[in-house]
DNA sequence: TATTAGCACTCTCATATGATAAGTGCGAAA
DNA sequence: TTTCGCACTTATCATATGAGAGTGCTAATA
C-alpha cells in the first residue's frame, strides 16, 4: 500500500467526517459538516478537500450526489492515526472488573459471562473462543471408577484448568489394574502437551504387558477425546446478535442471514476471529482485511487471552461503522482481566 | 370452545385449503382451489362453503378481496381431525436412528447432535432443553482431591448421568477428612432427589463433629451448584434459526428481532417450550395457544424425553404454517429414541 | 333446493410520475 | 487559495394508475 501523507487540515477534515459518520450512519455532506464543526471554512472548500481525500482513496460516494462515506482505507488510517487513543475511564474499568469478579468458579460460566459482558458494553456481537487446550501441559491424570462399566478420567492442566471425560467399557475391569494404569499414564505423560500426547500415545505404550493392554487400548481409542485440540466441541460463546442487528446498516435480509450463519456455525466465527493470531496485541480487521470477503461489511476487534497458561481468543464483530477507540480499549481490558484471572486466583 | 360439526364436504374443502396453504404460503382462492383439486364443484360453490367456514371461525381474510387463510382454530381442527396421521416411513426412522447412534458418549454432545438433527430434518428452529435434574436421584458421590486447594466432586445420578464440579478451598484440608466426609455424604444423601438434598442439607449435617465442619461447610455453601435444579446454566441447545428465517412469513424485521431474542435468551424459549408440561404426549401449541401472546405467530411442537430417568423437553418452533403431521411424527420419534438411549446402553 | 354463471366491487402489487431535499462539480469571482 | 453561484444528479416520498386475483351477491339453472 502506497503511503499518502495528509496535511493537518486534511487530517482534521477526515477525522471529522469519520467521527460524524460513526455517529449518524448517514453519508456526510460538506454543508452539514461545516454546520456541526466550526472549521472556519466554507462548504465549497470542504468539498475540494473531500474530492482530494476521495482521490487518495480515503472516502467514497454511494452515488454521484450523496455525501461521503469512509472507505476501508479511510477507516484504517483513522484507526492508525486519527482517532482518540483507546483508553478507559477508571469507572469503566471498575464496572468490568466488578462484573467478572462475581463468577470465580466454572471456566464455562466465566467465559459465558465474559462474552455477555463484552457484548453488553460494546453493543456488538461478542465472541469468546475457548482456550486452545492443544498447547496445554498435562499436570496430572486421575481415573475414578464410576461403575463396573464406566470410568471417569480427570485431566488437569498446568495452572488450573480441569477437564473430565467419561469412558464406557465393554468388559469389566479389575480395579487394581486401573490403579496401575493410572500410575503408568502419569509417569509417561505428565509434562507433555496435549498435542504431543496425541501424536505419540501408541508409541509410548507399546511395551505394556498383555494384562494391561485392554485398558490402555481404551485410552488409545479415546485419546482424541481425552486430550483434545479444543476444550469443548462447541468451541465458543457468542452473544449479542441483537446488538448488531439493530444497526441501521443491517436492515436488509442478506445481512441477517449471514449474522445467523455466523452465530450458528461457530467454526466460521472462530476462523473469522483469527483463531491463530500471531500478535499478542489487539487485532483490528476492517472490512476487506478480513479472511473471507463474505465479511467485507464487518470489522473484527480481537485479542488473545490466556487461561491457565492456555491461549484463547475473544473479541467482537460489528459493522465497519463502529466506535473503534472505545471498543478497542474495552476488548483490550477484558482480555487483560481474564488473563489475570487464574494467575491471581481471583480478580 | 363451542363445537361446530362440519359435514364431510366442508371437511374436505377445509383440509384442501389448509394443505394448499401449507405448501404455497399464499391465501387460497376459490378458483385456484378447484383447479388444483378436482372436487366436481364450481368456484362459486366453493366460495359459499368458504364463507360458511369463515363464519364458523376456521378461516380468515387478510383483506376483503384476498383468498382464505386458516385461523388458529382452523389449524387446531386440522391437527385434531383433518390431517394425515403422523407416521414416519421406515427409511426416515432409520436415518434418525443412524444419526444419533454415532455419538454415544457425552451427554452434552448427544443433546447438541439431537438438536441439530431435529432442526435439519424438520427445517424449523429446534430446541433441546437439558433434563431437569432436580428430580434426579443421587446414586453416588465421589470426591477427588485435585490439588491442596481444589476438590473435584463427582455426582452420579441413577441410570447413568454424571456431573462434575470443582470446588475451591480456602484452607488446606486433611485427605483423611475428605474420605470420611465422602462416606458421610453418601450415607446420608444417596437415594434422595436433588431438590430434597438442597432443602434439607443443613438439617442433615448439623450433628457433624467440629473436625469435619469446615469441609461440610464448603458443601453447604456450594449445594446449589453441586445439586442444581438444571443440568447446565445454559439450559438448552437451540439450532436452526436460519430455517425459520427463510420462511416467507418472516421476512419482516420484527420477526427477526423476536427470533434472535428467542435464541439468545434461553429462558424465554424454555418457557415457550412448556418446560413443565403435564402431558407425556406430544404437545402442539398453535399461535395464540402459546403462553405469551408475543408468540402468537408461531407454533410449538414439543415432547418430553427422559435421560437417565430425568425428564427433559425437546421440540421445534416454527411459523404456524408448517407440516404438522410430518413434524409431529419426527418430534415424537426423536424423543422416543433419546429416551431409550441410556436405557439400552446404546441405540 | 343446491349449484352455477355473471358481474360489480375491493384490495394488493408493481410501476410510473413528479416534487423535494441534499449534495456534488465546476467555472468564475474575490 | 478560498468562496460563490448555479446546473446537474440522485434518493426519497407521496401520489396515481392499471393489471390481477378474489370476493359477494343476484339471478339463472339443474
Amino acid at each position: 500500500m502506497e503511503t499518502v501523507e495528509l496535511n493537518n487540515r486534511e487530517k482534521t477534515i477526515l477525522r471529522n467526517i469519520i467521527n460524524h459518520f460513526l455517529e449518524t450512519a448517514n453519508p456526510v455532506g460538506s454543508r452539514n459538516l461545516t454546520k456541526k464543526y466550526k472549521l472556519g471554512l466554507s462548504p465549497a472548500t470542504i468539498r475540494n478537500i473531500m474530492a482530494d481525500l476521495e482521490e487518495d482513496g480515503f472516502l467514497g460516494h454511494p452515488h454521484t450526489s450523496a455525501g461521503r462515506v469512509p472507505t476501508d482505507k479511510g477507516y484504517r488510517y483513522y484507526v492508525n492515526s486519527l482517532m482518540d487513543p483507546p483508553v478507559l475511564q477508571k469507572e469503566e474499568k471498575d464496572i468490568i472488573r466488578q462484573e467478572l469478579k462475581a463468577f470465580t468458579d466454572e471456566t464455562d460460566e466465566l467465559l459465558r459471562i465474559t462474552s455477555t459482558l463484552l457484548s453488553d458494553i460494546t453493543n456488538q456481537l461478542a465472541c469468546v473462543v475457548y482456550p486452545k487446550i492443544d498447547a496445554g501441559i498435562l499436570e496430572k491424570l486421575q481415573i475414578v471408577q464410576l461403575t463396573t462399566s464406566r470410568l471417569l478420567v480427570i485431566v488437569a492442566i498446568k495452572l488450573g484448568l480441569v477437564k473430565t471425560i467419561t469412558l464406557e467399557l465393554k468388559a469389566e475391569i479389575n480395579p487394581n489394574h486401573i490403579i496401575f494404569v493410572e500410575r503408568l499414564l502419569n509417569e509417561r505423560l505428565v509434562g507433555l502437551t496435549f498435542s504431543e500426547i496425541r501424536k505419540t500415545f501408541i508409541e509410548r505404550f507399546k511395551d505394556v504387558s498383555d494384562t494391561y493392554k485392554p485398558i490402555i487400548r481404551i485410552f488409545i481409542d479415546s485419546a482424541d477425546k481425552i486430550f483434545p485440540e479444543v476444550m469443548k466441541s462447541d468451541k465458543a460463546f457468542i452473544t449479542g446478535a441483537k446488538n448488531i442487528l439493530s444497526q441501521p446498516e443491517f436492515v436488509d435480509h442478506n445481512h441477517f442471514q449471514s449474522i445467523i450463519e455466523l452465530i450458528e456455525d461457530k467454526n466460521m466465527i472462530i476462523q473469522f476471529m483469527g483463531f491463530k493470531n500471531q500478535s499478542e496485541d489487539v487485532v483490528v480487521k476492517i472490512g476487506t482485511e478480513n479472511v473471507s470477503n463474505r465479511f467485507s461489511d464487518y470489522s473484527v476487534i480481537s485479542k488473545e487471552y490466556k487461561l491457565g497458561g492456555v491461549q484463547g481468543t475473544l473479541g467482537i464483530v460489528g459493522p465497519k461503522r463502529m466506535q473503534y477507540s472505545k471498543i478497542i480499549a474495552i476488548v483490550e481490558y477484558v482480555a487483560e482481566i481474564l488473563t489475570d484471572y487464574l494467575k491471581k486466583g481471583s480478580i
